[in-house]
DNA sequence: ATGAGACCTGAATCACCTGTCAGGTTTGAC
DNA sequence: GTCAAACCTGACAGGTGATTCAGGTCTCAT
């Protein structure tokens, strides 16, 4: 547990050495998975020796944590640009819905990264969920003010909605439509549409008020998560 | 990928030593995770020679599989038990959830190792989630025949239930109640009941069917999952 | 143009691991 | 009681991979 924090780099080049790097472990993180992924692979694919890793990451554990936090940063983003023009609350959590499943039949590799997170640094997945929540929960209370959705715990149903969202992708998106093999690298599928309809009638049968009123107004919702994307 | 598939032991002694080096290695496992569980630790943990191990197991990756498909039997066995005397589609639900829950807080190292399956053997993996998944239908099928659920899909809503359980499994009852560090070994707090009572809520008004025929007869329904543990 | 940093190199160190094997011990059928 | 088969041992060969470090190269402010 040394922190020994490398400092930035200071110069163009060390800054371009420093992406070379991030970048190829992004690569073959997702490509083997954490164990397999050896420095020397890393430092290899981004064209620099070995010990120029060092100059800027503490350790393996390091780079990882960091790729995490950024991804989380681009799924959030692309959640909340996806759900950007919905009008009604319905309307905001497909669109959501939809964004975060298609960021992961995008970069299904880099999903796993997040994923096998919970193993190698259980820190950062708890980071990347929750931050995903808040999006969840900020946009439940809204709708539950507005009466848009029954009286719910907001932050139960948010942690459910994602675990929606997790399993789902997992399976469809992951997996592919035969849970057979693995999917090839260049599988771009995502939820067959008859999936993602019924995923979402559950949803909103879920998410309805107790007391439908058939003519209530409504706000835009769902995953937005959360304003800055820090 | 020789298979060499060890043949089982003949001797009573033979037999014990097997179950030591399975139990061992559930132990290890669990505690350090896939990665750092050597078989170096796992022998010592089980009281036996280096050697003895490859007696029995291919390798470090054979455990692990035949360990992940002992707990999904248990864990399936336990969520069949738990609703076993439910007389209601709701109540058989709530019985088969909370005993999942009971399971993974009673185990939670355990189900961890589950998890980890993803990364370690998809296949395995895949195998127990589809298998628990398998029961979920079944029962679904069941209730949608006799109008006890709306007209859903059951495969997709299987999923969708599974995804909940595994992620507020994860939330409340691995994080405990706050998502602080991780809880202490002996952490044996299960979902509070408030979360539990907003999952359920959740889950019902889901399920329930679209036209609401408030005094409709029912069968006991959800986690029974699947008849034979094989 | 130049020198102080900033950067980069890659061989070498160190810590562990997996899987094997020749040789000793225990078991249980007869 | 005997002995062949079944078990077990533990040292070791063969690897892998993270991290360090002494010494060279490049940058850029002055």
């Amino acid at each position: 547990m040394s922190e020994t924090a490398r400092k930035p780099p200071s110069t163009k080049r060390g800054t371009a050495t420093r992406k070379a790097i991030i970048d190829a472990a992004e690569h073959v993180f997702a490509e083997h998975g954490y164990a397999d992924a050896s420095i020397t692979r890393i430092t290899e694919k981004a064209g620099v020796a070995q010990g120029t890793f060092y100059l800027y990451f503490d350790s393996k554990l390091t780079v990882f944590e960091e790729l995490v936090e950024d991804l989380n940063r681009r799924v959030r983003h692309a959640m909340t640009e996806g759900s950007a023009g919905a009008t009604t609350r319905l309307e905001g959590e497909r669109a959501g819905f939809r964004a975060f499943f298609a960021f992961t039949a995008e970069h299904p590799a880099l999903y796993r990264v997040v994923r096998e997170a919970e193993f190698v640094s259980p820190r950062a997945l708890k980071l990347h969920y929750t931050r995903i929540v808040e999006g969840y929960i900020a946009n439940l209370e809204r709708a539950r003010e507005v009466g848009d959705v029954g009286d719910i715990d907001p932050e139960v149903v948010a942690w459910v909605l994602m675990g929606i969202g997790e399993m789902v992708g997992m399976r469809w998106v992951l997996w592919g439509d035969e849970p057979g093999a693995a999917p090839g690298p260049g599988s771009t599928a995502t939820v067959p549409d008859h999936v993602f309809e019924q995923v979402m009638a559950f949803i909103e049968r879920a998410l309805a008020a107790a007391h439908p009123d058939p003519s209530s107004p409504s706000s835009p919702s769902s995953p937005d998560t959360g304003a800055d994307q820090r």
